[in-house]
DNA sequence: ACACTGACCACTG
DNA sequence: CCAGTGGCCAGTG
């Protein structure tokens, strides 16, 4: 929303992480904004998914708390479209809980280095 | 212009 | 070990 004033800040960061974010891995809001260099921010790395729904190319549904749990699902379009998304990439996920999550987790800090 | 909220994480007691 | 609070940025009431 707003006006399409350069209000660009970390949003195009996150948005930017997220589209990097290989098929069938999943990372977490704490480790993109620590990426970033925010700790605290990771409350806005959600806020950001929020605004990332205007945005398709942004892949929210690869990323979740730092428990491997859906937390956002409720935010989509359904509450099983994350699951459903994340399944078809080859995620196990089950009650809301992605299984070999560290197996599945990717670290942008870590593979972008 | 002020205060509160929000898909979180980590530290301190 | 469990519980509580702080911190960060932006948006909305």
């Amino acid at each position: 929303m707003s006006q399409n004033k350069d209000r660009y800040s970390f949003f195009e960061d996150v948005y930017a992480v997220v589209k990097l974010i290989p098929k069938g891995r999943v990372t977490s809001y704490g480790s993109i904004a620590h990426y970033l260099g925010t700790r605290g921010s990771a409350r806005m790395v959600g806020w950001a998914m929020n605004q990332a729904h205007t945005d398709p190319d942004v892949p929210a549904h690869r990323v979740v708390n730092r428990n491997g749990v859906l937390t956002g699902k409720h935010h989509f379009a359904t509450p099983t479209t994350m699951q459903s998304l994340l399944q078809q990439e080859g995620v196990v996920v089950t009650e809301d809980q992605i299984q070999n999550f560290d197996q599945h987790f990717w670290d942008p800090s870590v593979e972008l280095t």
